[in-house]
RNA sequence: GCCCCGUUCGUCUAGUGGCCUAGGACGUAGCCCUCUCAAGGCUAAAACAGGGGUUCGAGUCCCCUACGGGGCACCA
């Protein structure tokens, strides 16, 4: 039997890191078994569909990579893989149910809801029905039904005994039965709840494999039961732990504070990942390492290694927060791997962004450094300003000295970095490296280039940390960089006008 | 309140009765390297929630407690 699984959210919202968490692990396990994976929608509740939200959603899971087989536009040959869209089909097996008295019409009123619950709660009891339509006379039934009475479907959960739910992950979770009521499969409104919509979507899709979050392990016997009922063969449970929010209690929800107390930022949505400037395949890595190991102490592996050895019965129960510290060096690691071309091609988006124009030639020439420096992508903007816009000037030149720099020293040195850099044939990596170097060593006390190097940084880029110098100059190009130190020498001028030579 | 699930370093995890003086990774700290910031190398601190069993032997099996999480809709 090939393997079939699923990732069917609900259209409201944005997908949430969870979803893309849970949908992975879907997908693995389907390419590890060269299965199928599909994408249903399970928008029955049509007041908490949003618009877009099913196109946003689609987006996000492209952006990761995780495709589907079977889906809502890619069709199959289990469509329609909207529920909405399958209206009929859960109508018809709501009525196989009452005929065959595993079901039945409930004509109680949202009024005479509210009672029934006031009542019940009183009694200590959460379950919210009292079963009052259950075994109602067919005469009875017939009656209100003529009389036009709106009605929901039912389902006749079991009076007493157990019911075991068999979880991938958990061996058999067992219920005792009369903890539940018969909850309702048919709205009013003639659209399935969530209980009949996926037992019978599972089961025409021929899932094999039901993943999904815990949250449902406590509803699974109403979905055993169902099963039992139609006479279809069960697929595989396998409830997914929880996914908490690491800045406080609860799990991962979309609204969230955006920080923990240590100042790490909690992304949610899918697209946070997106704008956030992380690689798809660092993020995918990320979550595969959540409840699941690779093995062999691997933490860094592409999907395709992964899906050799990924397995379901070995994902952990225990809900988890996510390590994102771990996410950035992952990333980093990632772009460290990257081609300097690749890498600015990247990086400009994110820079343009914030505002920046740089031009790709000055951008690719900063590239190389930049690989070891950068967690994502938006780190850059940081570093590459000076190349995108005018840099502030230094207040004073004093801030150009060092204790191993004094003024004079300087101011002599900055000339000298100008007369060079203005003339310097050819204007390359090397050339500049080597004599900039040397006219560090030259001025500074201690004879090392470093505390010059330094100044010299600040005075060009305008910027405490840039990416290595020489690149920086390199970058910037000769006209900007002679341009600049003008303006640096003229600021020497101001605030010592007698050092260095006598015009004034 | 009732029911269900879970519990190994700060975090993500390895571990399925002896290989565990509990391994890896991120993060943290120190050192080296160094033009800033990084990266890299080396080193360090850091955990089996508690209590009872079972067993020659328990992180590993069972029970209780504690703590954490989830659920109890004509929402999914």
């Amino acid at each position: 039997m090939t393997v079939r699984t699923r990732f069917a959210p609900s259209p409201t919202g944005y997908l949430h890191i969870g979803g893309v968490w849970a949908a992975l692990f879907a997908w693995l396990y389907a390419r590890r078994h060269g299965g199928q994976f599909l994408l249903r929608i399970e928008d029955t509740d049509t007041k908490r569909t949003i618009p877009g939200a099913l196109e946003s959603l689609m987006t996000s899971l492209r952006w990761f990579g995780i495709e589907w087989d079977e889906g809502p536009d890619v069709g199959g040959p289990y469509g329609p893989y909207i529920q909405t869209q399958r209206k009929e089909l859960y109508q018809k097996w709501a009525n196989w149910l009452i005929e065959h008295e595993y079901a039945y019409k409930c004509f109680a009123t949202p009024e005479e809801l509210a009672e029934m619950r006031a009542a019940l709660e009183a009694k200590g009891d959460r379950s919210g029905y009292d079963r009052r339509y259950r075994d109602l006379p067919a005469e009875k039934v017939a009656e209100l039904e003529a009389a036009g009475r709106e009605y929901v479907v039912r389902f006749k959960m079991p009076l007493e005994g157990q019911t075991a739910v068999p979880d991938l992950l958990r061996g058999d979770v067992m219920f005792d039965n009369s903890q539940f009521t018969d909850y309702v499969l048919l709205k009013s409104n003639g659209l399935p709840t969530y209980h009949l919509a996926h037992v019978v979507d599972d089961h025409f899709m021929e899932i094999t494999h039901i993943t999904r979050g815990v949250e449902w392990l406590n509803t699974a016997p109403i979905h055993v039961n169902l099963f039992k009922a139609f006479g279809w063969e069960m697929p595989v449970f396998v409830h997914l732990p929880v996914i908490l929010n690491p800045s406080g209690k609860g799990k991962l929800s979309k609204r969230h504070q955006a920080f923990t107390e240590d100042g790490t930022e909690i992304l949610v949505r899918a697209d946070e990942f997106m704008e956030g400037g992380y690689l798809p395949k660092a993020v995918l890595n990320f979550l595969a390492n959540i409840g699941w190991t690779f093995g062999d102490d691997v933490e860094k592996f592409t999907m395709a290694e992964a899906i050799e050895r990924f397995d379901l019965a070995t994902v952990s129960p225990a809900p988890t927060k996510l390590p994102y510290s771990k996410l950035d060096w992952l990333n980093g690691q990632y772009i460290q791997e990257m081609e300097p071309l690749e890498l600015a091609k990247a990086v400009r988006p994110y820079l343009e962004a914030a505002g920046l124009e740089v031009n790709v030639e000055a951008l690719l020439l900063v590239m190389p450094p930049m690989r070891v420096r950068l967690k994502r992508f938006t780190d850059a903007i940081d570093f590459l300003r000076f190349l995108g816009e005018e840099s502030p000037l230094p207040a004073s030149a004093t801030a150009l000295t060092h204790k191993q720099l004094p003024l004079e020293s300087a101011v002599a040195a900055f000339r000298e970095a100008h007369t060079l850099l203005a003339e310097l044939q050819p204007f390359t990596l090397e050339e500049i490296s080597a004599k900039l170097m040397a006219i560090g060593e030259k001025h500074t006390t201690s004879g090392k280039a470093g505390p010059f190097l330094g100044q010299m940084r600040l005075a060009v880029t305008g910027q405490q940390v840039s990416p290595p110098l020489f690149e920086s100059v390199l970058a910037l190009g000769r006209a900007r960089v002679v341009e600049r130190l003008d303006q640096i020498l003229a600021l020497f001028e101001e605030t010592a006008p007698t050092a260095g030579d006598h015009h004034q």
